[in-house]
DNA sequence: AACTATTGATAAGA
DNA sequence: TTCTTATCAATAGTT
């Protein structure tokens, strides 16, 4: 990364070594934050130096990151080795959730429009404009799941048609017909095999087209 | 680093962010093992992803790296706070901590608009219903903070007028007063006691009336 | 995942 | 340790 590259393997000048650890350790902490900021993660990095000293980073509490490293590993892992260390984090661990929760609860609550008192116009817009991206995204999603189901719908509604096409092909005297399908019955030999009409479009263009095969189903589609 | 510099502040796009988590990740683990290789440190690193996923470095023994770390802080900190509280009780305790948060973390993502798959539209339309009702309270209060600082301004403006007509009874003949107000000082006796016309008035009308005693100061309320 | 234009990190020197 | 600078490495956006 710069005038030539280093091999990585120890730096044997302990002044060089000294250098190097400096710099590189600056730049290892920063990108541990720029990680835990950017992608939302939970990082923790402990440096201890060659002569033994100590520097950390993490982006919520030490304590509890390494609680949840332990928790997850015993999972997986041997069970208990280190029994001392759990004790003397239990407390700060349980303290630390707890604020968080509490956090956590506030800003659920200041986003259903409580506790707004103590907030300053810059954070009321902020919380506005987080408010309006969550609508957003809320509203976008629940378009296509509208869009899945209608498709859905229309799917088995083409299905159906079809289906009803072949019945009446398969007795052409049927009598009942007019109960179940008023208009239909001239058109049953040229809509066969005419597929997937976008029912979409069916919506938008009101009641104008004569393609029929999917519309008395559409009309259901609001309410499930 | 790339095409473009990238604000260090959370990617809420959650695909964005799954992808530069990946990138970096990767680079913060090399950069972690070559300070540990090159300067001869013993570093430990855990990451956990925002989905909960774990990643670690350690230049040796995890565990014993944790061990020397807590030995570390143990020392400058208070030593032993809590030496005995019932264990299960505590850990019952934490796990539904654990759960609260976790309860509540989805949830505040869920008002942002992350992670919405799993929702039905009934489940969707609450969370509708939930943002706009709670935009609108933050629009409500956004609103009334306002109103009370141009209130607060103008009322302090009020004030300063007042106390400006004083000055200038108290010297008649002041040559001066074209510098501070140009055409003030034969309404100066009309406009003592008038106290208080709305500054969003002012504010809507432009400059139409005669009423100067606030509007001087109502230029200044955009800004503190 | 692979590709680059760019920015960022850093080795060496002062 | 800090600053500078030439260079190499990491990565943001794109495909």
């Amino acid at each position: 990364m710069a005038r030539e590259r280093r091999a990585i393997r120890r730096i044997e000048s302990a002044a060089a070594r000294q250098v190097t650890f400096s710099k590189r350790r600056r730049g290892l902490f920063k990108k541990a934050e720029e990680l835990a900021v950017l992608c939302d993660a939970d990082v923790s990095l402990i440096v201890f130096s060659s002569t033994g000293k100590l520097s950390q980073f993490a982006s919520s509490s030490m304590n509890e990151i390494i609680d949840k490293y332990t928790t997850h590993s015993k999972n997986l892992g041997k069970p208990d080795q280190h029994p001392s260390i759990d004790l003397n984090l239990e407390h700060s661990k349980y303290s630390s959730l707890n604020e968080q929760l509490a956090e956590a609860s506030l800003q659920l609550r200041q986003m259903r429009g409580e506790e707004l008192e103590g907030l300053s116009v810059e954070e009321l817009q902020q919380m506005e404009k987080n408010l309006e991206a969550g609508l957003q995204r809320v509203l976008c999603t629940k378009d296509r799941q509208f869009m899945e189901e209608i498709s859905a719908l229309q799917q088995k509604g083409t299905q159906l048609a079809e289906e009803n096409t072949l019945l009446r092909n398969q007795m052409p005297q049927a009598p009942t017909a007019g109960m179940l399908a008023v208009a239909d019955t001239e058109n049953v030999l040229t809509e066969d095999g005419q597929s997937s009409e976008s029912v979409m479009t069916a919506l938008h263009s009101g009641s104008s087209q004569d393609n029929d095969d999917g519309s008395d189903i559409s009309l259901k589609l609001g309410l499930p």
